[in-house]
DNA sequence: CTAAAGCTTGCCATCATGGTAAGGTCAAGC
DNA sequence: GCTTGACCTTACCATGATGGCAAGCTTTAG
């Protein structure tokens, strides 16, 4: 337990970035391995450690769970072409892409609608009158 | 249960664009109110229509149920200051623009990540390395 | 009258994340 | 050696928006 290449999950989670609660929901779904100590408590190596930063990398530009273990997967194969890895990242982006103009569409309508309300004490509101009017074809 | 002005759930859920599951889940967040007939079926007026309607818009802008609570509460009040629909109009484009700067953020990187993969046979890849550096400032 | 379509409620699932509770373990100090 | 506090374990609940399914009741059309 004193072994210096080792740690426990509190330990590992401070090193990774990544929460013990995230930590254990990534074991459950398969993303990373641990062992065990007797009393059952979790223990980390430095790969083990790798990985969780790796997780925690791919998290912060979006990857879901799903596609994270996908990434490792490759990661850990040493044949891999790296046309794979680069078609997850380039569907990841579609999907970023498509959220973005979604976004932006919302951004730019409520924009108008509240630059169109006075905003003052009446309770005139072109925000309120857009949302009251009975046309389908979402402004 | 013929009158014209009175519709169930499913005819209120293609009248208004919002699923009868969804309407359900509104009531019962208390956004729309409902008469029932005797066997307990809901019943829809031209009125709730229009909520449903109203909610249906204000969702396809993004907000969240909580937000198109307080719109409605506003829109029934005839004595609103618009400034208050304004304001919550406000604090949404706020969370749309961090959305938006977060998700851009995510594809400026990845975008340059996967530029930089050469996406052949080869295992060698950009994306990969990059989620390997140990550089804790997120690229 | 019967069958089909539609309604009811309740429970489960997603996805990423956090919280809490009850209980076991380990390390440090007396 | 025993107590205490910090840390670990599992299991369950919650969020928010949405869908699905199942068991059972109602209405409507034929």
């Amino acid at each position: 337990m004193s072994n210096t290449n080792l740690f426990t999950i509190g330990q590992a989670a401070v090193q990774s970035g990544v929460s013990a609660k995230m930590i254990r929901h990534y074991e459950e779904l398969g993303l990373v391995k641990t062992t065990r100590t007797a009393a059952g408590y979790r223990l980390y190596n430095p790969q083990q450690l790798q990985q969780l930063a790796f997780i925690r990398k791919a998290r912060d530009l979006g990857f879901s769970s799903h596609r994270i273990k996908e990434l490792m997967l490759l990661w850990q194969n040493p044949t891999r072409p790296s046309r794979e890895v680069k078609q997850l990242a380039s569907q990841h982006l579609a999907e970023i892409a498509v959220k973005i103009s979604q976004l932006q569409q919302m951004q730019q309508i409520l924009q108008q609608l509240s630059d169109a309300c006075c905003g003052d004490e009446t309770p005139d509101c072109a925000i309120l009158d857009a949302l009251l009017q009975p046309n389908n074809t979402a402004f």
